[in-house]
DNA sequence: CATCCGTGGTT
DNA sequence: TAACCAAGGAT
């Protein structure tokens, strides 16, 4: 093994390391326990999220489901309003469906051993590793972002991160510096030095505990590790969205649907929309028209008959592959054609597949108020458009 | 191995 | 300001 990597090299990293971490630690809400059911609860929701937007989620997420069994018995929609503005709700129907797993096959205890672990829906190698030595201390590697830039600076790797074998060689440099018993601390110090002191775009090298040694420090070379492929653009996506104010019956309420069971944000709460017939055009509001049109017609193919009001507002959404472009405009009911219609249900039916052009048809649409919202989950960009248009009513 | 899956903060 | 990035996992 090459001199960086030496025995002398990896005890002063990790003897150097751990006295930072007692000096430095955070005063973090799952630090205050040593309950691995809050342990896992944390590890899921810092997946690819900062630590200061997990921290409110997580004292909600406790107080509304303090036990594993609680949340095993919840109803979904709960988790994800729970889950809601945090993102990857995938996280939270997974979290859910693992606690049914630990009620079923471990008696309601987080199980810790490594295979029953790694089996739980939502636990991948890194949150293995983080559950096994945080919870129970077990000498087991938890190497995520953080600790493939601290390794690499420190040890100089240049291979891609991005790649699957350079994740097996950190997991195994990790996993041979952990000290005897130390293993909670340990790899809790390797994640904290990335995230306080070690970070990509301007580490604090000046501050760092184990810079006299940092082969990437020593070279002048830290700020071009670690070596990562760059990731695709999102690809920008046109869509027409609808905000149907109810008559009747209706009156003050809005009409929203549910997502389908799979894709993108499923199984959240949204208001309908549709792609646009093409991009929009710089000139403001010359396609209003058509693209109230389009939207009226798409209503009316599932059983809503409306009038159109004119825009309301535009928003941009980014996710991680997709860059929405929304457009919404308001629309009025027309109960009165709504039941003239009834006739139609079958042409109806038949009309919707051809309309969702291939998208997964959502089947629940429900007329909402403003309160509703505490029941149902919405994403970001929705959640917007619609405290916006609810503010206005209020006013009005 | 590449792509899908959210959101907000940082530089 | 527009990348870049964050305690990743599933497919």
């Amino acid at each position: 093994m090459e001199e960086k990597w030496s025995k002398e090299s990896r005890e002063y990293f990790s003897t150097e390391l751990l006295s930072w971490y007692e000096r430095s630690k955070r005063d973090l809400p799952w630090r205050r326990h040593r309950d691995p059911y809050y342990i896992w609860i944390s590890e899921i929701m810092l997946q690819q999220t900062r630590v200061d937007t997990v921290i409110p989620y997580f004292h909600r997420f406790i107080e509304r489901f303090p036990t594993i069994s609680s949340l095993a018995e919840a109803p979904e929609e709960d988790v994800l309003k729970c889950w809601e503005g945090l993102g990857y709700y995938s996280r939270a129907r997974n979290l859910q469906a693992a606690a049914r797993q630990v009620m079923e096959r471990h008696g309601g205890k987080v199980p810790n051993d490594k295979a029953s672990v790694s089996a739980l829906k939502g636990v991948g190698p890194y949150t293995t590793g983080a559950i096994l030595s945080i919870a129970f201390n077990q000498p087991e590697p938890a190497v995520d972002g953080n600790v493939m830039r601290v390794l690499s600076r420190y040890f100089f790797i240049e291979e891609d991160i991005m790649k699957t074998g350079t994740r097996a060689l950190m997991e195994r440099l990790a996993g041979s510096l952990i000290p005897a018993g130390r293993a909670a601390d340990f790899n809790q110090a390797l994640m904290e030095l990335g995230a306080l002191v070690c970070t990509p775009k301007a580490p604090q090298c000046l501050t760092c505990p184990v810079m006299a040694h940092c082969s990437a420090r020593l070279e002048g070379a830290e700020l071009r590790l670690p070596v990562k492929s760059k990731a695709k653009p999102p690809r920008p996506e046109y869509r027409l969205v609808a905000l149907v104010e109810g008559e009747g019956e209706r009156a003050g309420r809005v009409l929203v649907r549910r997502r389908p069971d799979t894709g993108l944000l499923a199984r959240m709460w949204e208001l309908p929309h549709v792609p646009a017939a093409d991009k929009p055009g710089e000139g403001a509001g010359v396609a209003d028209g058509s693209a109230m049109n389009r939207l009226a017609g798409a209503l009316a193919e599932v059983g809503t008959y409306v009038q159109a009001a004119g825009p309301f507002m535009a928003a941009e959404h980014i996710f991680s592959h997709i860059h929405w472009y929304l457009r919404v405009f308001r629309f009025q009911e027309a109960a009165a054609l709504s039941a003239l219609a009834g006739f139609a249900e079958m042409a109806v039916a038949e009309a919707r597949e051809a309309y969702n052009e291939g998208e997964q048809a959502a089947e629940e649409y429900r007329w909402i108020t403003a309160e509703d919202m505490n029941d149902l989950a919405f994403p970001n960009v929705f959640l917007k458009i619609l405290s916006q248009y609810f503010a206005e009513q209020k006013v009005e």
